[in-house]
DNA sequence: AAATCTGTTGCACCCGGTTGCAAACCGAGG
DNA sequence: CCTCGGTTTGCAACCGGGTGCAACAGATTT
């Protein structure tokens, strides 16, 4: 009886109720069935407890496409995050999500297994949505994609990015420059002498303000530079590097890292490959204060980035109202050093 | 000179062009426009080509919203994931990313920190953008739910979890079993003799079957159960689960963790806190082979899932044309046990 | 009782695409 | 030159909600 399955397939997916079927039950015109659902509209107490009745009984909610159509803006916001691997990076994403869920949000997110330009392509697929807003974890966006964006009206939030020097948008930083150079203050108060910096991705502003801040720092204590490597942000790479780091005859006394992750995996290096004590043969301080970073294997001394407000923050430009794209604007929310023990307070000396 | 201005920003703001735009500049009616950016619509060449000139002309894509509005079913794929900060969760929300915006479809992320339940309410929102497919990462799904995206039409994947016992849908799954029992097999030829395992969560179907796959082989071997704690796919749980395990008298050498996130905090545990060589005085052994397990300080002898298979099954079944969502069909991939230094192959008597 | 005002309702059209259908087109065969 | 068949095109309706506007109701005023 093909007809009697015909049948039961069309029973099965059947499609959602819309707001002409609640319509249809209520009594009443379509549009009513609108302003029942649209806050402050004008309704009177009756006609809206009639709808959202009818309503419940069929299980209607409104179409987001369709409604997203005619206003001309989705509640999507689009994430473009790079190398989930970093915890920094997952972490912030949970953050955002659970805010601009709870604010009525969806998260569009793309992640470029480890590439940090965002394809144009990919990206450019995501305007198609009409987000509402954009963030950029650790990614660089092109210019030409920024632009789109602005003209479009789409809001675009740097997360521990600056703006690009000639676009728009909203950034929200940890204090990168001022971390490096509290680092520096405490390995020179510390006693360590022989200082090295491992850096992340070259191009990566991150990198290069926590390094201005910790070499200069130094300079201004008068401790000799510090030697450097370069570890990308990346584990295996930061691996290789700590490796020509510490197999130098003058071995450095401390790496400071330019990332967590950098500098866990440096931590794995000199103990494993080696055996060295760290916190006592040497120094290891990272920067972002991952959850790992209290591991009590790893125990690492690092200048904790204030995530949490920093999502608040990001997330309160997306939800303002009239969030002005045409704006440009940093921000740079306090975070703090916590020291454990990867690098004590005293060195060691023996 | 405010007109000026008003002009400026109109500019600033002034929304994508539409199909009707494209139309006009190229002579053309609109439903033109249409079929020339429909894969086999009934178009010349010379048409298409006029299009596709005049679209580019002004930058056109098609609007998105609108089209899934017509079509009544978006390119979008719901991602509810849990627990970002297990490593296995957020690489496979990459390859999953990346298989599917190659395609042309675009990942609605929703991540309940630590949280393996889904809020019912949060995940119905999704629904209401017309899904194309839903991903259960590590993640439950309320019957309710799965109702009413199978009455939907919306074919659901279950990552690494059985499709529930009245549901239907498609269930991508590692050998968990058979991988308990094969590290079984292992332990005990490697002269380990007094095991222990750490459990996941423990209504975790994953959890369970690779405890029971463990237990079962064991028993079959003669030998003697293992010693039972439970970690909760947690690392703080796993840690304190660990403290215990470590400080019973009759101390274990050798313990299973449910997964690699367990495993890896209890050798930080086991080395930092107990003073033990991990490998020598005690092996561990792990589930799932996440980056991190092959660092050097850890080592970690792991049961390798095979993420990237199970990705490209999901992906595939996602995409196949009328992916039967009235179909219940569960797939095992083989996975393979990788030996490290944390358990060697054989017990180093002393 | 008529006039006025405020608050509510429905009509109709819009958002930006897709698609069934009929008209227009084009070349070939009679 | 006309007819026939197949392709190509435009028209118009539709997807599901949002919203300006006019009609209308009910309360208040004069």
């Amino acid at each position: 009886m093909p007809a009697a399955r015909d049948d039961l397939k069309h029973e099965l997916v059947r499609s959602a109720p819309t707001s002409r079927d609640v319509a249809r039950i209520a009594g009443v015109s379509h549009s009513a069935v609108s302003r029942a659902f649209t806050e402050g509209a004008s309704i009177s107490p009756r006609m809206r407890a009639k709808v959202i009745e009818a309503a419940n009984a069929l299980g209607y909610r409104p179409n987001l496409l369709a409604r997203s159509l005619t206003t001309g803006r989705s509640k999507l916001i689009g994430v473009a995050a790079a190398n989930l691997e970093n915890n920094f990076v997952s972490h912030a994403l949970e953050l955002l999500c659970a805010r601009l869920t709870d604010a009525g949000y969806q998260l569009l997110v793309h992640t470029a297994y480890r590439d940090s330009d965002v394809k144009e392509s990919q990206l450019e697929e995501l305007l198609r949505y009409k987000l509402h807003g954009m963030v950029l974890l650790t990614m660089r966006l092109p210019d030409k994609l920024a632009e789109c964006c602005t003209r479009e009206g789409v809001p675009i939030v740097y997360f521990n990015r600056p703006v690009s020097p000639t676009g728009l948008g909203f950034s929200v930083q940890a204090p990168n420059e001022e971390g490096g150079r509290q680092i520096a203050r405490f390995l020179v108060e510390g006693g360590f002498r022989r200082l090295a910096f491992m850096a992340g991705h070259p191009d990566a502003y991150s990198s290069r303000q926590r390094e201005a801040g910790f070499t200069d720092e130094l300079a201004r204590l008068g401790a000799s530079p510090p030697i450097r490597e370069i570890g990308d942000f990346v584990v295996a790479t930061a691996m290789t590097a700590a490796r020509r780091l510490l197999a130098r005859p003058d071995r450095c006394d401390a790496i400071f890292c330019a990332n967590d992750q950098m500098a866990l995996a440096s931590i794995a290096v000199a103990q494993s490959e080696f055996g060295l004590k760290v916190g006592k043969d040497l120094a290891v301080v990272g920067f972002g204060d991952v959850p790992m970073a209290s591991w009590p294997n790893y125990a690492l001394t690092t200048y904790a980035m204030p995530l949490a407000a920093m999502a608040d923050e990001a997330v309160a430009f997306l939800l303002n109202e009239r969030s002005p794209v045409s704006e440009r604007r940093q921000v740079i929310l306090p975070g703090k050093l916590i020291v454990r023990e990867s690098a004590p307070a005293r060195r060691d000396v023996r």
